[in-house]
Parts: structure tokens; C-alpha cells; sequence
DNA sequence: GTAATTGCAAATTCTTTGCACATAT
DNA sequence: ATATGTGCAAAGAATTTGCAATTAC
């Protein structure tokens, strides 16, 4: 069976390969078994988490070769960093169904999910506009969750 | 004369001390003179910009101190981490008024403005909808820029 | 055959931490 | 007075880089 997360994979897997020859690059084992792990990931992916998934299916590459590939991954476009402050980076591949919309108490930390209507379209006519074409939106709310404004009430009167 | 900013910043100071006092922790000068740098920073700075700035003045806090105050502006809600992709973070002053929407093309990293009209009412209602109250958002759109598709066109048929 | 990549370990860079001393409340 | 903060230097963690050996084209 071939699951439509394995299509979407497959498909970037062939662009991939594709940027590569037309610009006379190899095609390295190294680079195919790294591209299929994050290309195929259903969430975004840190280094460590790549070479994990490696390792376990027998001898894997290097950190310094998985930055480098997936330094040439962001370059053609297949993959994007995200931060979630975690210390460390991680790295999605792009889809077009991958936006993501949150909500960020700034006081704890706390994320939630969240959804704007008609956003991904907004968004897209107005990067038309700006001769871009968009392929997905990131979206954080900064804000002050319920439970974190209860609790400011109940400190002081005075504080924030 | 006190221009726009500065009265933001002095209102987010009284913020902060009345925060500290809230929690019997000390204002040293230290932390004011930290807090008064990021607070009334015109775009978020990284901690070493924060630090120069500081020098600028005369005898400065070390770095260590920086984060620190800085992690104490964060937890009370006056501040917000922001990553560019520099290899090093950024701390922006929350306003009313700092909402972030940009464009930036996944080949060449290019980033430019956007205007979603109308996102920071529909972001907000989604989020109270969720319990948060929203004080600003941050939107990135990915796709590719007119310069780059060009070129991709002009490279090969056959790549991405 | 040749230009490009890999692997390893060392180097870098940002950030955090430990601890003796100083200080705000 | 005492809890808390500060400075400094050392530690930590993620990422990058140099270079000899290897490999895809």
C-alpha cells in the first residue's frame, strides 16, 4: 500500500533528485537516505531526530553530513526551518497542506492550536500581489492564556 | 520632548518595576538599565546589540546578566523571543502595535512586508474564542519570489 | 578522471551555570 | 539582616568547518 504521506514524500524525493542533476550534483546515497527521512516526516524533524531514524535502520551518516543535506534541501526549496525554542532547530518539508496556525501565551509557554478563516487564501492573494507564490504560512498569536490571566488577577492589583 | 516610543517605554518600565515589587525582587540598576535598552528598542535586538548598547553608555552588565534580566522580562510578559535565522535570538519589546507579516521566499531567502487586511481582528477573535487575549501576532508566509521562479524556468525544465 | 561529498574531530557560537561577592529591600 | 542578583570564567549544546579519503558522474 502507499499511504498519501509516502506520495507527497516521493514526489519532493523526484524534485529532489531532478535540482541535483540539473545542476550536475551526485545523487548520494547519504543524500537520498537523508532527503527520504525528512521529505517523509509527518512533523518537523531536528537533526538528532534525523540521525536517530537513520541509525535505526542500520549504519547512517554523520550530523555534519545530515546539516549539510538538509542545507541543500532548504536551498531547492523542499524544506523550511521552524523554531519552537527549544534550543535546537527543526526542519519540515514543504507541502502545500503544512501552514500552521498557534497560539502563544507569552507568560507560560503554553501552545494551543488555533484557525483564521480563510487565512491561507488572504494570505495567498496578497503575496500574488507581491509577485510571490506563497506555498504555506506560519502563524503565531502572542497572547495571555485564560488560566495565566487568573492568575495575574489573584497576585496583585498592581502588578502587569 | 518625549517622542511615541519613549512613552511605551517608560510605561512598560513602570511595568516591569511594578512587577518586581509585586514579587519583593529587587530593581537593582542592572535590570533597569537592561529592561530600559530592550524595551524601548525600535526592532528586537539580540542580546550582544543589547550588550553594545549598554557599553555605549559607560561600565555594562555582562552578558550573562542580559539573558538573565532578559529571561525575567519574558516571564513577565513585556517581551517575546523572535528568530530570523541568524544563528542567535532576538527579543522584541511586546506593544499593541508590533504585529509582524512578511514574505520570504524559500530560494533565496528574500523577506518582504505583506498586509493581510484585516488579520489582527480576525487572529484576535479566533484566540478569544480560545480563551487567550491576543496582543500581536506574527505571520510568515513561504513560497518563491518572481526573481526565483525565473530563474528556475531559465535553469531547467526538468528541476523543482 | 575529476569535481564534489563524506566522515571525523576540532573549532565556533550562542547561551547557561556555579560560585564567591555585592546589593536592594 | 537576608534573600536575591551580579560578574566572571568555565561548561554546555547545537551547528559549522578543515582536510584526507572516498565516490558519483
Amino acid at each position: 500500500m502507499t499511504t498519501p504521506l509516502e506520495l507527497a514524500r516521493d514526489e519532493s524525493l523526484n524534485r529532489f533528485r531532478s535540482w541535483l542533476r540539473a545542476r550536475s550534483l551526485p545523487a548520494t546515497p547519504q543524500r537520498v537516505a537523508i532527503a527520504t527521512v525528512v521529505l517523509g516526516a509527518d512533523h518537523p524533524l531536528s537533526a538528532e531526530e534525523v540521525v536517530d531514524a537513520l541509525r535505526a535502520k542500520g549504519p547512517a551518516p554523520g550530523t555534519a553530513t545530515v546539516y549539510r543535506t538538509i542545507d541543500v534541501l532548504i536551498q531547492c526549496g523542499l524544506v523550511v526551518e521552524e523554531d519552537r525554542h527549544e534550543g535546537f532547530r527543526r526542519f519540515q518539508p514543504v507541502r502545500d497542506d503544512v501552514s500552521t496556525e498557534e497560539l502563544l501565551c507569552t507568560a507560560c509557554g503554553h501552545v494551543a492550536t488555533l484557525t483564521v478563516d480563510g487565512l491561507a487564501s488572504d494570505a495567498a492573494a496578497a503575496a500574488r500581489k507581491a509577485g510571490f507564490v506563497s506555498v504555506r504560512h506560519r502563524l503565531v498569536v502572542y497572547g495571555m492564556c485564560a488560566a495565566c490571566r487568573a492568575l495575574r488577577e489573584s497576585q496583585t492589583n498592581e502588578a502587569l
